[in-house]
DNA sequence: AGTTCTGCTGCAAACGTTTGCAGTGAGGAG
DNA sequence: CTCCTCACTGCAAACGTTTGCAGCAGAACT
């Protein structure tokens, strides 16, 4: 029923393949014809079937995007970015959601192999070997893991739990947490040994919790195991576990960050919007998202390219840090704790 | 490079109607026969051609999920859910981003239209008589807007609407406010309709303000004019708005809910984690997501089925509303305004 | 004038499938 | 033994494109 190039063809009195050079080689015929073939197409409202292109051509002009989990916020912003950048080129993009596990993943890549022209594996589950074995069906681009050999766009959440860090030490914390992410997140791996490391420079120890479910759930059931544990400040996997936390915490009746600090990652758009605003690490979500497409297209045919991208991070100091606790019973004053006591004040009254 | 299904063929010494048919009507073929080709399949890692399958058949297998904005948080639940459904089904699912912009929403529409089996239209902007129109080209369900003639998945945003002015006018508020959405929305006109009825039964004056982008830049706009205006309680189009608002009007030293009541729509996420936490509208963003789902690929080919379903809404009071002003001085005690007072006193601090 | 070049167009094969039709051989009915 | 049926398989056309090759006319050389 839709017009095809034969209907085209047809009604300007040329041969199809006149029409389809008009369309995808257009110096290659006459003006005159080509004004009068497009008029045609137009009048019949023909638009060129991409799926039979691409059998031919074996550009699909489509790409993949897996992610773990859409209705996770971090997700979004980056979702939203690359579509809009391969839209730009012409582009359409399959969204699809491993629901954090890897074994979806695997099928996800394996049935979306074929009819796109690569896919954006984002905070992959898999395993390395596995990944690399797939990117030899399909061009793969990776973001938020670091793979050799392999094109990715990862955000430098090392520097940044660093600074976090530094930044509670500077606070006088000497007990710090780590809520971890989720059992093969390469980034939680980054963010624990960076951690560790800045820790052990500030002179202070490091208490992993974890692995755990990057939600806010997730983070809501530490709560207890924390304060248990004694520790006064925490750094977590991401944003959302920090709100659960904070959650959890406030169930248990403790203060944040009277009596606890917790520092988030990826700056999700709620954290300047709950109470007390959440200190965190901002991940350019977008910005990878846009690097990541950029990456896949470029390399036009000339697999194994395997460009990396490495994005800055960002600590943006809010209200859910303070001072830790001080042997002399008496608060450190400056810093960029500061801007904390209100927080803690209107939150003393709940 | 990638097996064909030609190879497998060969392989396992049949002709390659043989192969098909063992995919696509394996009870034609004769059991040795097919367990020798997918023996042979497997082992050269065969996958189907979508594409080209969908050459012939005319079913794509894909479908495609058009919303006005990725990154506002009412959608991704709902993109979550129609790929979850849509895969189940062994669907691909295009999702692209209008930007608020009908001129847009059109193009995608026509882009799309000849690699799907049909497009989810979820928040048009364009006019009905345009999308009936592409309708002709491409099975299509709406979303959030009803259109009679086509197969259209609404949320009773009018009940809820009313049950919120209904809530408001309980609490003794007599001048209630607004907040209008974007330009072109039938779910604004739904809001606006219903809440102008319930003010009108309850005694009390409805103002409108706007339209407005459906933000929270696009809430906190219009905090001033709010003030000024006297009204003591309002309806928002969306709750990313009523946040946005409400940030406006701590701005301008307003507190809520004390001086100002405010009531968002949709339940997002983010509504319980803000403070005061939002009174507001639960939408089922992820029913109406797989209930398009389902509508699309129910009737496979039989075009012009024109199925409607609409979603219960629900009130969800929590303490962002509070009691209106008092003639007498002295707030009207029981309904719904008894949770309000901790978040009225913890806010008073600020 | 003959030759080559250039710009345009048509022809037909190919991409990887599906599917109506026809052919095969075996088994059962008469 | 013949005929029919049945289960299975092969053949080839078709889906809507792209593209290398060849043809053709006219222009530009020699």
């Amino acid at each position: 029923m839709p017009a095809t190039i034969r209907d085209v063809a047809r009604e300007s009195g040329v041969h199809i393949s006149t029409v389809s050079r008009t369309f995808s080689a257009p110096h290659l015929v006459n003006p005159d014809t080509r004004t009068r073939v497009l008029a045609c197409a137009e009048q019949l409202g023909y638009r060129p079937n991409r799926a039979a292109r691409a059998l031919i051509t074996g550009r699909t002009y489509n790409v993949g995007l897996i992610v773990a989990d859409i209705a996770n916020p971090f997700f979004p912003p980056l979702i939203k970015a690359a579509e809009s950048q391969a839209r730009q080129r012409d582009y359409h993009i399959f969204v699809a959601d491993s629901n954090e596990d890897a074994a979806v993943e695997e099928d996800l890549v394996r049935a979306l192999a074929k009819q796109v022209d690569g896919i954006l594996l984002c905070s992959p589950r898999m395993s390395n070997s596995l990944i690399e074995l797939l990117s030899r069906e399909v061009p793969l681009v990776v973001i938020n893991r670091q793979i050799t050999g392999l094109p990715t766009v990862v955000m430098d959440v090392a520097q940044g739990a660093g600074l976090a860090v530094d930044h509670l030490v500077g606070l006088g914390h000497r007990r710090i947490g780590l809520i971890a992410g989720p059992r093969g997140s390469w980034t939680s791996k980054e963010i624990r040994r960076s951690a560790a490391l800045a820790a052990r420079a500030g002179g202070a120890e490091l208490t992993v919790f974890g692995p755990n479910p990057p939600t806010e759930p997730g983070g809501a059931a530490v709560a207890e195991q924390v304060l248990r544990s004694g520790v006064s400040a925490v750094l977590a996997y991401n944003d959302l576990m920090a709100i659960g936390l904070i959650e959890g915490l406030h169930a248990q009746g403790a203060r944040v960050p009277a009596d606890i600090s917790v520092v988030g990652i990826d700056d999700i758009a709620l954290s300047r919007l709950i109470h007390p605003k959440l200190t965190t690490v901002a991940t350019p979500a977008a910005a990878a998202g846009r690097a990541a497409v950029d990456m896949l297209l470029a390399h036009g045919d000339d697999r194994r390219t395997t460009a990396h991208a490495s994005l800055q991070t960002e600590l943006v100091i809010r209200d859910s840090t303070g001072p830790g606790p001080d042997p002399h019973s008496h608060a450190d004053p400056g810093d960029a704790a500061a801007a904390a006591p209100r927080a803690v004040a209107s939150y003393a009254k709940e």
